[in-house]
RNA sequence: GCGCCUGUAGCUCAGCGGAUAGAGCGUCGGCCUCCGGAGCCGAAGGCCAGGAGUUCGAAUCUCCUCAGGCGCGCCA
């Protein structure tokens, strides 16, 4: 399969040509990595799945498939061992063929088809435009973006999406704490709204409306003049938050308003529709859901109030059958604050009542991140404008660190995130660990031109097999092979985490090997040829892992 | 009260059905006539919160208990 390892492919499939030669179904075996070392180089389980439907000892069928895979010229020795694993032994040539055909694939190595070119929408960050990213938006940013990365990279036609927030209370009270400002600013006395946004951000944009409107807005009514600060402000924040995202290189296909849900009659069809199948009822002057009959919720949800107005839940299953229905993606992801967990079962509830599958609606939780400085938690707060913002940590940790510490620990878990070890260029900072190793090849590259040589002229073949005698060399080459399963793996779990660590170890091994196998120094032509052709190959596997989260790898540090 | 997430080395966390549970940081001890020492090697450190099940086999699956976080609005 393309994006495989074919070395690792070739072995599998002689794995279960022997498995078939028994006359058992095909269990789909394969040869996995042992964790301890005298368990062979791969160790097969095949046998002890296979004892049920053959009737038949473990280590008596493991004895056949041994058997049968004696004429494999990559296996130098088979062991059955313990309650039936089938332990293998493998040669250098095995090492080469995998190094090799990392270097023919390229870039394209690691991108497994799974997709199979299925539409599918990622909707993330999403904020509210009242306000700048905070370092929590950011994590969900970062986990967003790069979740996009991995599902493009294995085969999906991914969409990415902002869902826009442009209306309602929470726009409607950040009009009003900019006009109680704008009028604070020009002397007049005020009102500040009870629950207003009191951050700092909120006297810029009044001040900026000063400059540009002056004093026009003191002499007419405030109800007259509100819609104008609602959207003005609404629009300078967003601006803002969309040169965040930029900044932390962050990129979205569509923003969506929510104003073209009801602009369009897309909320009220939607409770149409509803109503039709007889999921929705009026009672006490508002339209409810039956929630309590669709996923047993504890009682029915209000979709329209008594006034008339719709809920944001309403708004959302009008958002969300436009998405599976009108724009026919097939699986959509929407990352969310931990915070609204509880909200995840109404809406599956609504992808139930219009026909579609709610396994296809896939929720990642963002848990909270805790900002320590100095070893102590920030504490933040939108409302009170307290709060770090996410270009300030940007501009004090930098993006790659930043990107690289919020996709390292799982999503649904909370993280600490240290500020003073992110701003750190050392050795306690993985992701400058990581970027070393691929400047550090990059260094022996250049080096090796200004020797006279050529990289172009390297035949990515060329990979004694003897230099898999030495253990880092061989460690090496089976990381560089399991690149395929760490990126299937972060792709069907939408788990970036799977990468950070993978490339974590794949530096780390390269250190290892760096420091027994002299690459340049190395008198025998060949044997140097082909450690530079393993180098390359890291390099290329570094790059390629680091493009998935949204880290860069440079050339020099 | 109901529901979701989390309890793994001193700290931060991987591992989520396989054979002797891993990494980083921290601690202690080594390694530069040498291609990038922002590196490497080694040591110490664990009843995988507790209990009961399922399985040939459990940190991993199920149930119960305990502890921490979060959610249960005609808010968004």
């Amino acid at each position: 399969m393309y994006g495989e390892n074919t070395a690792v492919v070739r072995l599998n499939e002689a794995l279960n040509n022997a498995v078939k030669a028994l006359g058992a179904e095909d269990i789909n075996a394969e040869f996995e990595r042992p964790k301890h070392e005298g368990h062979g180089d791969r160790a097969a389980n095949a046998a002890m799945r296979l004892a049920k439907p053959l009737k038949s000892k473990p280590r008596d069928i493991a004895e056949k498939i041994a058997e049968s895979l004696k004429n494999e010229d990559v296996i130098t020795q088979t062991e059955i061992a313990g309650p039936g694993f089938l332990n293998v032994w493998l040669s250098g040539k095995f090492y080469a063929d995998v190094v090799s055909d990392v270097l023919k694939q390229g870039t394209a190595y690691g991108g497994i088809n799974l997709g199979q070119n299925r539409k599918v929408q990622v909707e993330f960050v999403s904020a509210n435009p009242t306000g700048p990213l905070h370092i929590g938006h950011g994590r969900g940013a970062a986990v967003g973006d790069s979740v996009a990365r991995i599902l493009a990279f294995t085969g999906w036609d991914v969409q990415r999406e902002y869902y826009m927030n442009d209306s309602g209370l929470q726009i409607d009270t950040l009009g009003r704490s900019t006009q109680a400002r704008y009028f604070e600013l020009l002397g007049r006395e005020s009102n500040f709204p009870e629950n207003g946004y009191k951050g700092a951000y909120i006297y810029d944009v009044a001040c900026e409306i000063i400059a540009k409107e002056g004093e026009r807005f003191l002499d007419v009514p405030e109800s007259d003049s509100l819609d104008y600060f609602r959207k003005y402000a609404a629009s300078t924040i967003m601006q803002g938050i969309r040169a965040d995202l930029e900044k932390f290189r962050v990129k979205f296909d569509n923003f969506f308003p929510e104003g073209y849900l009801h602009e369009n009659g897309l909320v009220k069809s939607a409770m149409d529709d509803l109503k039709a199948k007889g999921y929705a009822y009026e009672q006490d002057g508002a339209l409810w859901f039956r929630t309590e009959d669709i996923i047993g919720d504890d009682k029915d949800r209000v979709l329209v109030r008594a006034n008339g107005i719709p809920t944001y839940y309403a708004s959302d299953i009008a958002y969300h059958r436009n998405k599976f229905i009108t724009r026919n993606f097939e699986r959509v992801i929407d990352v969310w604050g931990a915070d609204h967990h509880g909200y995840i079962a109404r809406v599956k509830a609504a992808i139930k009542a219009m026909g579609k599958n709610p396994d296809d609606f896939i929720v990642l939780l963002i848990q909270l991140v805790n900002l320590l400085r100095d070893g102590k938690i920030v504490t933040m707060s939108t409302r009170q404008g307290e709060f770090i913002t996410l270009s300030d940590v940007l501009d004090e940790a930098g993006v790659d660190a930043t990107r690289f510490f919020f996709l390292m620990r799982r999503s649904d878990s909370q993280l600490d995130f240290d500020l003073d070890l992110a701003k750190k260029q050392g050795s306690e900072n993985p992701v400058y660990y990581v970027q070393y190793a691929h400047a550090r090849i990059s260094g022996i590259l250049r080096e090796y031109v200004n020797r006279g040589g050529n990289l172009d002229a390297l035949d990515p073949e060329n990979i004694p097999a003897e230099i898999f005698g030495n253990k880092d060399a061989k460690d090496l080459a089976d990381v560089l092979a399991q690149y395929p399963d760490a990126v299937r793996e972060a792709s069907n779990d939408l788990a970036p985490q799977a990468l950070t660590g993978y490339v974590l170890n794949l530096a780390g091994v390269f250190h290892s090997f760096y420091n027994t196998n002299r690459i340049l120094d190395e008198s025998d032509e060949n044997i140097r040829a082909g450690r530079l052709n393993i180098a390359r190959a890291v390099k290329l596997v570094i790059a390629s892992c680091l493009e998935l989260l949204g880290v860069t790898a440079p050339e020099r540090m």
